[in-house]
DNA sequence: GGAATCCCTGGAGCAGCTCCAGAGTCAAGT
DNA sequence: ACTTGACTCTGGAGCTGCTCCAGGGATTCC
């Protein structure tokens, strides 16, 4: 199967077939005469994998692991567990956090119903107010960006 | 005020004054005869701004936005209402994203309870599994970065 | 006047892709 | 056999929001 093929069966983009490539978590393939690139079936499966790990919001460095642990014969899976827990620990750090700033994006949207002029908008205001109160939000000042912060 | 002042003033780094700079959002200061940055105090003001916002963890492009309004003299700041109700509706969104990845993540924790061999595994059998059958997570299938993916 | 501490610019690097140009390859149709 | 069109190749740049250099100059303190 060319890479074409591979895409479409896994809903991936070639871009990212090749990328993967680059970063080495998948293997390189056998190449036509051209340099086509040829896959098999294991190739799907791993990018299945692969992907499926990434809709689950885990970092590439994290599919690494289980890569290598799935690669490994007999090796035992306690890295498994032990990211597994890691993992979850980021995701519901994460929800905790966009919850608090959640209530404080109502609680400031609460202050302009609607439109009017700027200097007076409640929300310009609030937001001005409140940078110079506090150095940071009240959320405690990390900038929150994906689950894969610290 | 010299950019270090302000660095520490405002809990910000000294790179990333000088990159909202280049960005377009902090206006250029006046200089020293040797070249140095000299800033006063609507500088620091407009720093302590920005630095709120993205602690809500708003764009930098959000941020201008807000930025644009309230530089407007008596514009009218239905923009800045809009705005904040979009952003509210992308923390929302990525809390629920987030909840499901929870769960499916915490299921997948349950197969296995302790250290095994890795060929019998329940998280990695079960992901290889759950891979095959859906090709993306029941989640959506989305890869659920910063609150602000759509 | 010498040392320590600041500051300058320009460029590269991070994650995880995505998109592009410019060239080559392959399969089908005539 | 040849053309057409769809596919694929490589290498490099771009995205966000910084962060961290190197290799210099400015300022300040003793």
């Amino acid at each position: 199967m060319k890479i074409g093929e591979l895409a479409t069966a896994s809903s991936t983009a070639i871009d990212t077939i090749r990328y993967y490539e680059r970063e080495g978590l998948l293997p390189a393939p056998a190449r036509t005469q051209g340099g086509f690139r040829v896959y098999e079936a294991p190739h799907l499966e791993r990018l299945q994998f692969i992907r499926f790990c990434r809709g689950l919001d885990m970092s590439l460095d994290e599919v690494r692991v289980l890569l290598r642990v799935k690669d490994a014969p007999g090796g035992d899976c306690g890295d498994v567990n032990a990211l597994l827990d890691a993992h979850i620990g980021h995701v519901s750090r994460r929800i905790k956090e966009l919850r608090s700033l959640e209530k404080q994006l109502r609680e400031l949207r609460e202050r302009c119903g609607e439109a009017q002029r700027a200097d007076q908008c409640g929300i310009l205001t609030g937001l001005a107010a409140a940078a110079q109160e506090s150095p940071a939000p009240a959320a405690g000042g990390s900038h929150l960006r994906s689950v894969h912060s610290h």
